[in-house]
DNA sequence: TGCTTATACTCTCCAAAAGAAAGTAGGCAC
DNA sequence: GTGCCTACTTTCTTTTGGAGAGTATAAGCA
């Protein structure tokens, strides 16, 4: 795996203007709601079929669904088994490369349990404020 | 700061529903693109006025960085300070909550640098696929 | 006097994206 | 034949996002 190489991660060192362009367009890819939701469940259920996570993830479209898991399959992040059967049967998993984003994503799903009042007191003070 | 309570995180503590849909829907509001990259600028380079953020962030409108900032003062995570002169001169900075947010995405912002040409591969061997 | 500049928006219009709901394929049970 | 099953796909409507012009205000300048 050679995709570090010599540099583990130096919040200092200078960054590469063309990386930081790239690591703002997958952040930008990766930080979308449905993404998100959809890597939350299937870190949580393992594999599942396409009804099943259209049930977890709570007020998704199909089509919504559809276009999330596919953009999620060419960034590697899902593998995507066809059973050539009838009825059709179609089942997700995360990547190992999905996998480890979630764990990345494991501090911000922390971060909003623990901060939820917060959040919510800072609504409302904002709101009666405003 | 009674809003963890008695609750360390325990990742197999049976979660009260209601907790999760709020969870969910806080999720969904901050993993919002405009939201990450103004949370890293922020986070970066400290106090920042309007039209600097407006730089700093590539590619968003003034339309969106206004709504981005209102939402995240509204979650109380930027605090907006306003001098009273004229030009006007507007200063946004990260409350703590802020911050402790965007340390909670630290993570992911490693693992999009770290993961930026597995991600690049996967997309080219998809496209070539199919 | 009137023109320019500066800043942080705000508004309007149009294109793009998302949501809702119906349609499709194709074998199987009835 | 009718309907069911699943994983989509299509169509239509609503919402959102982006581009660009407009607004308010006072100081600086000719």
């Amino acid at each position: 795996m050679p995709q570090s190489e010599k540099r583990p991660y130096d919040p200092d060192a200078p960054v590469d203007p063309r990386v930081e362009t790239l690591v703002n367009e997958l952040i930008g890819r990766v930080a979308d709601k449905w993404t998100l939701l959809v890597l939350e469940e299937l870190e949580e259920h393992g594999t599942c079929r396409f009804t099943r996570l259209a049930q977890l993830v709570p007020g998704i479209s199909q089509k919504m669904l559809t276009q999330t898991l596919r953009a999620m399959e060419r960034d590697g992040l899902v593998h995507r088994t066809v059973h050539p059967v009838i009825p059709p049967k179609v089942e997700y998993r995360l990547t190992e490369l999905g996998q480890s984003l979630g764990e990345a994503f494991c501090g911000v799903w922390h971060w909003a349990e623990a901060h939820l009042r917060e959040v919510e007191a800072a609504r409302t003070a904002f709101d009666t404020r405003g």
